[in-house]
DNA sequence: ATTTGTAGGTAGACTGACCTACCTACTCTG
DNA sequence: CAGAGTAGGTAGGTCAGTCTACCTACAAAT
């Protein structure tokens, strides 16, 4: 009786909280056909939940949004500490910053490659929205950490560092939105390369 | 009584045709909300003008879109010419390119600029959409205006001219969308000040 | 010079689908 | 028993798109 309830009726129920299940549905979802496409049916239904299961875990769309906004920033800055590891040098640092992108848009995305998640969603808010404030700060801290590593690869007192930093947050951040209309990665291994080429040159 | 029609009820009707209003209502509309965002009754309220009118120019809400992407394609030529009349030389007329986007972000936008209209428009689109190829052809017009300009500037048969032009394109468009995250051209001045210095050393 | 046809405009009602958000009622599980 | 889940309905609103009915402006034809 014990191992019934589960056998029976439901083969293996995964078991997830709602919560997780929704978070994984709104970021197919949102990054696919974009956050006003996308109703709340449609992603309970996706999620496999039921719709008050949403309401219990977020107080309202805008919510959801907010979260999965913080999810995007947290799932690079998983790829990044991954390539960061990998990493040898000041310079290889560097370049772990663009291949986190490039790991971005080689993930699994079932219905294209369509650039940075959240620059898509910050696309779609008004200009004082707090979501696209969120998205500003992902992307200074993105520069942050080019900031950082291009110091390390300077003699120190170099005033060079921010400079160029900005520079490579420029250009990565171009080649990311090209590589989106694209809908591969060439651009970003393009950008790989000029930025390897600027750090040889410092 | 031959001019008492317009004078007693309408004192000036500017009797510009329904379709222009409506492209420029949709421009603002389109550029400050998003496009899902913003509804076909709330372009024809802001362009003063019946419903009937705009599905007599347009076939639906999506040829409107597709119309504005148009426009605003053709509005940046038309920044970028005024642009290259000034320019003296090959290398002001690469920086030209990146002035025409500084005007852009310096056009009176009533609730603030938010970066490329194209872009922002392509991050609401799915994958495969038609809208989405509009736009990255416009890029792709872009960077083929950087890449003229570039081999103008460098000696002939020299093959750095295509490397150069998407190192310029990749920095433009990124400093684009960060200007738009921050609502201010800053980055555009930075990146113009970048591309000269590159310009300067070839 | 008046009539008449046509093109394009206006206001606004209406349909059917979909939106967010809240709700009831039931079922598991710890 | 309490807490979190389930399925599914409902309220009230908005969406795109269609339609009726009326109103000019203008040009061709009579």
């Amino acid at each position: 009786m014990s191992a019934r309830n589960n056998v029976a009726h439901t083969p293996a129920p995964p078991k997830r909280p709602a919560r997780a299940l929704l978070l994984d549905a709104a970021a197919r979802l949102f990054y696919a056909q974009g956050v006003a496409a996308t109703g709340i049916d449609t992603i309970t239904t996706e999620a496999g939940v039921a719709k008050k299961s949403l309401y219990n875990n977020f107080a309202s769309k805008a919510e959801l949004v907010a979260a999965y906004l913080e999810a995007r920033h947290a799932e690079w800055l998983g790829l990044y500490s991954r390539r960061l590891e990998e990493a040898r040098d000041p310079r290889e640092r560097v370049l772990a910053v663009v291949d986190a992108y490039a790991d971005h848009a080689n993930a699994a995305y079932p219905n294209g490659f369509r650039g940075c998640g959240l620059l898509n969603a910050a696309a779609e808010l008004p200009a004082g929205a707090p979501g696209r404030l969120a998205v500003r700060k992902h992307k200074e801290e993105v520069e942050a950490l080019l900031s950082r590593h291009v110091a390390e690869l300077l003699p120190a007192g170099d005033g060079r560092a921010a400079g160029l930093a900005r520079q490579l947050a420029f250009l990565l951040e171009g080649a990311m939105a090209r590589a989106g209309l694209e809908g591969n990665d060439a651009c970003l291994k393009e950008c790989r390369t000029i930025a390897a080429r600027l750090l040889a040159d410092v």
